[in-house]
DNA sequence: CTCATATAGTTGCATATGCAACTATATGGA
DNA sequence: TCCATATAGTTGCATATGCAACTATATGAG
């Protein structure tokens, strides 16, 4: 049994197509790839704030500051600066946005259904299962590092 | 039995934090990670063009135009004009860049044996199998569509 | 209360990447 | 031979992204 260690290979054709395909399909609403993970995550969850979904998708708070400023710019997305902590705002998707919400649900859900074409529903579920382990190791080590690196300063 | 549709978000992270990993394995040879598949397939197909590369990985031209670029003004791989089709040239790594190399092949196996820590070896080649043909189903749709978009022109 | 520290978010800078237009070379047909 | 077309590579431009420095606000210790 031979081993090619391509696994970053392929989730890197992976992720660079899937940019292609979002920048392609979300073309009529004027967002590319990058703000679908955040205007899903704000419909999923009204009020939530910027670092909250940074968090989820392990983003850097820069990254996820530029894809939430330019939903507000396009009025997808609203942000009420939260009373309790004036630092932090809750980030509400507008009517406008909630059009684009479901076009960008159907687009990700065709994006899924191209990948997992010819899969089995429990394969489908076990490659889930494994792809999410794998990538919680990846953002385990690199996070570990980084705070080692951090603690010694 | 429930999907998360999430294979997308997981591929996300396992490549960005990929990223993070190369660019802080590699800056000792002032490589980042988008480098390091050019390098190691020069080396692995000596005398390869910059085209063939490019299909390899699936990148565009200009991404692999600007990667070989950078490794022959570090000294790490020459090229040598074809003779026989003076567009193209022959690339070789140098004699510095087979030093880089083993280093870069070294990162990568510590890379991939992150993302498979927990998986037999067993799981670990039916998650390259997988991948691989995700990855495939991924390039093909998008290649399908452009040559479709081509054509209409 | 005051200052040190922590946290939410913003922004300048650098890299990786795709696309399209461009240059130079090659090739096949009239 | 000459021109139309194809191909290898380069380059300008745009986006997505991470990092680090910065601002504004909050909080806890004294």
């Amino acid at each position: 049994m031979k081993l090619k260690n391509s696994i970053n290979k392929q989730a890197s054709i992976i992720y660079r197509n899937s940019h292609i395909f979002f920048d392609h399909e979300l073309a009529p609403y004027q967002i590319g790839s990058g703000q679908q993970f955040f205007l899903l995550r704000i419909f999923e969850f009204p009020g939530i704030s910027a670092l909250e979904i940074a968090k989820m998708g392990h983003y850097d708070k820069g990254t996820c500051a530029r894809a939430i400023a330019k939903l507000c710019e396009l009025g997808y997305v609203t942000r009420v600066v939260c009373d309790e902590d004036k630092r932090s705002s809750q980030l509400f998707v507008s009517e406008q946005g909630a059009f684009v919400v479901k076009q960008t649900q159907v687009v990700l859900k065709k994006w899924n259904d191209i990948l997992c074409q010819d899969l089995s529903l429990a394969q489908q579920k076990q490659m889930e299962e494994q792809l999410t382990n794998m990538a919680n190791r990846a953002f385990s080590y690199i996070n570990k590092r980084k705070q080692e690196n951090h603690a010694e300063k």
